[in-house]
DNA sequence: TATTGACTATGACGTAACGTCATAAATTAT
DNA sequence: ATAATTTATGACGTTACGTCATAGTCAATA
């Protein structure tokens, strides 16, 4: 049992921010006999799925909807936090990129056009990818049904599913540890790349270009997919992620 | 010369953002003699700076005060801001982090204390880190003398130069990697550890305790570095690091 | 030419997610 | 017992616009 400023400093958010979802019946903790608010664990454990919707943008409005929606399952909710969270951060390393960019070329004493500086970014295009993302992302947890549809999908495989799912995508990688000597670009590449889509499609969600494409990212940004990837063979997440870059071009 | 809308559509925003934006005095096109806003080329520009700094979450009045100062030096906002982006980019590691613990925990039944629970939201803790950390790399590398210096030092180094740096930080893997088999606080391990930093304050830069710690996370974190440092043997980078941090908290 | 419809301007209030006082009661420390 | 913290509630401030409302302007059409 913690007080406001206790709880607060733990959650690493202020005071008036505990007030505020007090208020507005996100996050109303017990209160005692003198008014004041008593945060217990289940209380702390609400409180951190908040930030974590916080963190993917959602507005309090949505995640009070979400949470408090008896159908909410916060298993597969993670699984699919995690996914959101490595397309973040896929898309702030190129942020910084272009950051590191602009400051190299400085050192060059070279002079950058702002078209040549905003290169990188295409605010546009960072446009359209974080609408259709949201819009995704919405239907995933948003809209109950599309929700449930998901979760389902996927908790419904059994031990033997999971296996063919598997052995069905080691078999893509085993294709492709093949033909890594090969261009990304290269057709018979390109065919093993769309199966890996497909795979993707067929047994988990939708895969779009654009997630597609994130996945690309992920797998030589995140640490641990490059390690899990990499064992298939040392340097094929590279080749892969390459590959499927190629892949999405292609089809943009 | 665009009207409004046209300019509106062109740029991405709505025609509401460019009114602001003139009322404020952050863009301010000319004006016919019906009152209408036109935008030249020049605005356009403009404009795209504006959005450029939005993206990197500049503030509009900063933006203002960034664009319209005579003195404005781009280069010293660049880095100043990508400070804070790696600290954006350190918070999502984190939260990461807490989304795989929290799987693991439901996977395991385990219970997460509230403190294990915000570990990775904390961010005061990211904070004194930051502060800390960017105490000492700007004397190192803000557009000082340091930073000269150090630059000027590297970039005088011959091609034989670098050979020998190479050469000799092999030979400290190599011996590292004998000792894989022992534990990471081994005397012999750390002394190995210790070669290693003075081996980086010898030919880069004085590297302090915390720059130390800082790279023993990055070795992990970062795949590119993972990768590299892999190469030399599977595991070595997750053990290295280890032992790096071994050496730190034995130090402070 | 009068009218319609699209576009424009300004003004003013609305919104989200809090920040920032102000005031007063309860708790804790000395 | 008194001072220093912490708490509560209330209310206004803030940022970057969104969303009307009202009214003038412009181009095409009946």
């Amino acid at each position: 049992m913690y007080k406001v400023k206790e709880a607060a400093e733990l959650a690493g958010v202020s005071v008036r921010t505990l007030h505020h979802y007090d208020r507005m019946g996100l996050l109303t903790p017990k209160k005692g006999g003198n008014g004041y608010r008593y945060y217990d664990d289940n209380d702390f454990i609400i409180l951190q799925q908040i930030l974590f919707f916080k963190e993917l943008d959602f507005s309090l409005q949505k995640i009070k909807e979400i949470l408090q929606s008896p159908d909410f399952d916060e298993q597969s909710a993670l699984q699919q936090h995690k996914k959101i969270l490595l397309e973040k951060k896929a898309r702030l390393e190129r942020v910084i990129k272009s950051v590191d960019q602009s400051i190299a070329s400085f050192r060059g004493g070279e002079t950058m056009t702002p078209k040549e500086r905003f290169e990188p970014f295409d605010m546009q295009k960072v446009e359209e990818h974080r609408k259709k993302y949201a819009k995704e992302a919405e239907q995933r947890w948003g809209d109950t049904d599309a929700y449930k549809e998901s979760a389902e999908r996927t908790s419904a495989y059994s031990k033997d599913d999971w296996k063919k799912i598997h052995e069905e995508n080691e078999e893509i990688d085993k294709r492709l540890v093949q033909l890594m000597d090969r261009d990304p670009a290269d057709e018979e590449v390109q065919k093993c790349i769309d199966a890996k889509r497909q795979h993707i499609t067929k047994y988990f969600y939708p895969c779009s270009i654009e997630i597609f494409r994130g996945l690309a990212d992920m797998y030589v940004n995140d640490p641990r997919f490059t390690k899990n990837i990499d064992k298939v063979k040392q340097g094929y997440a590279a080749f892969v992620s390459k590959a499927m870059h190629v892949y999405c071009d292609q089809r943009t």
